[in-house]
DNA sequence: TCGCAGAATTAAAACGATTCAACGCCCGCT
DNA sequence: AGCGGGCGTTGAATCGTTTTAATTCTGCGA
């Protein structure tokens, strides 16, 4: 059926050794065997069986990438970068969309760990701190991305989200707005939480600033667009006076809900903010203000940082990266 | 470092062999046997070595999709729909984005075969079909996705994108437009030039409108935006009055980039309508008309129509399945 | 008691590329 | 002529799983 590497030596007339050092090591072998060999395999129509190439190697050649959310522009940026940085290496990316859901993280993690993929990039959810130390003892290289785990066991590329939340929430204060809704969940996403507690720390400097929280179950439009609809169904007096959106996702979820109905306007009734300056938020109906992150280099950071780790050994010295957000003001939250 | 099935078949106290029934036909083996063999395996942290398993099986157990963008929403909506049926077949989906680049299509196609991929499903760009007969000499089932080929002789799963673009042109004329300008390219992209035709059609139908075409060298915000400032460039009674974008990523950057200044309106001076109706045109500045396909569907019917091909073997009738659009109408298109 | 069907288990042969120690060869040097 | 050292090449062993044919074991009917 399919042809090997053996068949490609016989009808060059050499060793199976040979084809693979012409394979491998071209420089190892006399220019006209190369070229005899080159033929057979054009003639044979030869490919390489990966299977068999990785088994003798025992490592494949492509890391792993688990995200919360494939359709969230952030999160394809990111993987970009990583993609971008893999290649640099001679590495592929496999991309695995855990949808906020810890079974199918849990499956992508085993798939992942049979295909002994050469390092593993998460952005987690939930509590799987023993699942990737299990992992990593197994020699496979882990990085987090966009979330620090507390006990600094393992390296790392964040962006301060804590920073990132105080940043939008002081910009809402500053512009006069003094009922703020944080809107966001699950908890069990770190980001959420982080993103939360700057807020909080926001309202805490701001005497006559109150905070809300609004949970929602998922990070996504449809989310934003419901948590929308339920502010439009408040009497006006108890509306807040801002919003501020855990990612932009939500927040153009909650725009689209408010823009139906006319006597809401944004910015001039609620302010609104979100998070991840995605690409489409400048393109919204009322063009968002939003937390900045540097996406695709989280992504390429975090491979390098794998790259570096898997290099290291052992004894790696784990390292924590974080970038610094930065806040877009655009007309959602003018005035 | 790694432990394989061997240990665990000496702790357990059985041969390889039995360790294998467990893991693939449990039914076969005695249930003290399985138990033991299960014990051993949690015992050592046995993790199959999928690269071994792929070697013996000839096949890996994943299907490549190469799409042109993966930052476009459509082509990710696609993708979820293939992940949710080759789930349902226990196989993963592995995601390749060309990028609208040749060289990455290929490198992309070159990988799959090394991985002795299930099949392969794409998106293609250019003149592939050379490539793509001899991937399936091999033996590896093609299904082309958005496209058909003239000769019938892949398996495709597409929209009618004549039939898309002659809904987009003949709503614009409705509504009162008369020059209209197409927006999008490269041409090697066979969905842009079925949209052109679609338009062409629709604008032969009605007296009195007339057809520009722009082009573009990629499907992108950043080229939609530049698109936009040439035509914001040019003395008002030169513009066109209504444009077709060949997708919503580039009718989104037109919009930008024509709301920056105060003196073009959008629909009023120039109406707008796109294409794919991906979830942020109902969340633009001005909600965008758009020419909506149904696409995690093209993603799931593709897979579907691969595993048929795949049992059918040689002789399987190729099957063009052919999705119709339906046309969109927001506030881009009003009056 | 013997034989035998059927179930449970085993041992060995794949799968295809890579690697490494060993080998042959030619050349230059003494 | 003899020797040593490269260079190119070889062949066999190896990675870890699955599969098949062969083997052992069990119980049951004749």
């Amino acid at each position: 059926m399919s042809v090997s590497v053996r068949e490609v030596a016989a009808t060059a007339g050499v060793s199976v050794g040979t084809v693979s050092n012409v394979l491998n090591r071209p420089d190892k072998v006399s220019p006209s065997t190369v070229e005899r060999v080159q033929a057979a395999i054009s003639q044979l129509g030869f490919v390489r069986n990966d299977a068999a190439r990785q088994l003798r190697a025992g490592r494949s050649r492509s890391i792993g990438l688990v995200v919360l959310d494939v359709a969230n522009p952030f999160f394809t940026d990111v993987a970009r970068g990583a993609e971008d940085r893999a290649a640099e290496d001679g590495l592929t990316v496999l991309l695995g969309n855990s949808d906020e859901n810890p079974g199918r993280q849990s499956a992508y993690l085993d798939l992942f760990e049979e295909q002994r993929v050469h390092g593993v990039l998460i952005s987690p959810l939930g509590d799987v701190g023993d699942r990737l130390s299990r992992l990593r003892a197994r020699g496979t290289p882990t990085v987090l991305v966009d979330r620090e785990i507390a006990d600094r066991s393992f390296s790392s590329v964040a962006v301060d989200d804590v920073a990132g939340g105080y940043l939008a929430v002081s910009h809402l204060a500053a512009i006069g707005r003094t009922r703020i809704a944080f809107v966001g969940g699950p908890h069990s996403i770190r980001q959420v939480v982080d993103r939360l507690e700057g807020a909080r720390k926001a309202v805490a400097e701001h005497p006559g600033v109150v905070l809300e929280t609004i949970d929602t179950d998922s990070l996504s439009v449809l989310q934003g667009r419901s948590v929308g609809e339920q502010l439009l169904a408040r009497p006006a007096g108890e509306r807040p006076d801002a919003v501020f959106a855990a990612n932009d996702l939500l927040a153009m979820g909650v725009l689209q809900a408010l823009n139906m109905l006319g006597d809401v306007r944004v910015p001039r009734d609620i302010a609104l903010i979100g998070y991840d300056d995605i690409a489409f938020a400048s393109a919204a109906v009322v063009p968002l203000s939003s937390i900045r992150q540097p996406s695709a280099l989280i992504g390429y950071t975090a491979v390098d940082l794998l790259m570096r780790e898997a290099e290291g050994g052992e004894d790696f010295e784990h390292e924590q990266i974080q970038f610094q957000p930065e806040l877009i003001i655009r007309e959602s939250t003018a005035g």
